[in-house]
DNA sequence: CTGCAAATGAAATAGATAATACAAAATAAT
DNA sequence: ATTATTTTGTATTATCTATTTCATTTGCAG
């Protein structure tokens, strides 16, 4: 809606009045900070009434002080988003730009973003449960989260047992029977947010589970039903969103978690092996 | 004074409640930007009430709200001001060696060295082949990577027709009968490799399909067999391997492939939903 | 299960803040 | 000068915000 403050300012709409124009001296000086403060401060600060600043406000087109802010507090946003993602370019060998290789670095720099997005006491939270024998595991995402979802649970299966894949949202009725309070809901959902998600999260937590939400880092109407959220950034030069960051977490996670089952591991996964060659030749290979 | 807020929810002075869990992940997600809100539209953002934004603020050492978000505003001048400030900041904080972090580190790592490895010719070939309606594409993988096959598979079902994903080695026979001359077979087949990775494409071959396998950087047994060879490193700090940089390799793909066939897929999109809507709420909502 | 302590949220309160009305001052035109 | 018009500030009001109180819930140890 309201482009450029800075370009309002430099060109009004209107001509200013003397005190407007020591409004607008103050707002270019250290744009866009000073606008940050209340009405009052910014005006003591530029000589002039409270009113005055109103008055420039709503001549710039805002419906009030609030709106004028927000729209600051937007500008600030990007600008300190954007030269973040301008500086690690240190493209050397590829000439006219390669496609592919702009895709890998811009996965590069989320997965660097992933790093100081997690709280350390959420991780230990999560790798706690996980932990606990005694707590049943359903993992459950979206069309393309699924594979995470699936993903996640192969790697589970095979420290613990008592986990569960809901591999389409049609299924969740007749597995969502078995969840028993203390068991832990992990849902994978990335924008666009799926309504299956909601009716999952909320059932499952009905039923007294632990909610664990791997989604993005945007607004997610579920983040305030789960207990914790694994946020990944997703944004990158394609029309559709990145899983690289998301699908990072997910092995951080499972090796955070191999480390502490280390032992429970190795005697399951022989005995898996035993019971597979009873099987013999009667199943094609289908394991790693 | 209050040096660096964002060091203080990272290392708390006093460990967090769930409650404030919550309003640290939000603050830390797009710091400092929400923190510039009024309480109310923080609380309810991070689903807890406000009082619980305040005791956080107090927990930090802040005489109050206000006080938290001038200092805030300070952070971001600082920033503002020097671009570099915000620069990947170098651990410092985690003491004794932070697991999770180091496997992200990891893994962008090896990302990183996933730029050095494809040759773009082949890439080019690659995206000919896709870009053909003509011919059919096969996606099948293993018991991890089969995962990535349905997730590229899911993708390039967006894009065009005449793909289908082989999601478990039983399903092979059935599906390979349909595979027909000049078709494209694409094989996920990390270590350790599978024996009925060779298999199907021995099979394939033999039906004179297009080979195409992502694998590891390690000698699979395979490369011989496959027309193309897109590879990637897997070592990470894990006793599993990693598909971060595979999985990046495939949305590479479907970020170039998209680029071509942009049009076709809008109206392909179209007709699925349209086709969607006529189901209305027979099904329960399972796509993106 | 039961009781205890910590954590949390609903509701009420105290305090600012933005917005308004109107009068005073400044400016420009006659 | 005098008046008309614009600009500005004072004082007031209505609205919103931060804060506190207290009852409820939740998690946990015996």
């Amino acid at each position: 809606m309201h482009k450029d403050i800075r370009a309002l300012l430099e060109a009004p709409p209107k001509p200013f009045t003397p005190a407007e124009r020591k409004l607008v001296r103050v707002l270019l000086a250290d744009f866009p900070m000073s606008g940050l403060t209340t009405v009052s401060q910014l005006a003591k600060r530029c000589g002039v009434s409270d009113p005055s600043v109103l008055r420039l406000v709503k001549k710039l087109g805002f419906s009030g002080y609030p709106e004028f802010q927000s729209t600051l507090v937007q500008k600030i946003d990007e600008r300190m988003r954007s030269p973040l993602s301008m500086l690690p370019k240190s493209r050397q060998g590829s000439p006219g730009g390669d496609k592919w290789d702009d895709f890998i670095d811009a996965a590069i720099e989320k997965l660097g973003d992933c790093r100081q997005l997690q709280v350390r006491q959420d991780t230990e939270q999560l790798l706690a449960w996980l932990s606990d024998p005694r707590r049943g595991i359903f993992c459950h995402g979206g069309r393309f989260s699924g594979f995470l979802a699936g993903y996640l649970y192969n790697h589970l299966h095979l420290l613990r047992s008592g986990c569960c894949w809901i591999a389409t949202p049609s299924q969740l009725p007749e597995q969502l029977i078995d969840l028993r309070p203390g068991d832990i809901f992990i849902q994978f959902d990335y924008r666009r947010y799926q309504k299956t998600a909601a009716l999952a999260i909320e059932t499952a937590r009905r039923r007294q589970a632990r909610i664990v939400l791997f989604t993005d880092i945007y607004d997610s109407p579920l983040r305030q039903l789960a207990d914790i959220v694994i946020a990944a950034p997703v944004e990158v030069p394609s029309p559709f969103d990145s899983l690289v960051p998301a699908m990072a977490q997910v092995e951080a996670l499972i090796a955070e978690l191999t480390a502490r089952l280390d032992c429970a591991m190795t005697t399951r996964v022989e005995e898996i092996d035993q019971i597979r060659q009873q099987f013999g030749s009667h199943l094609l290979q289908d394991d790693q």
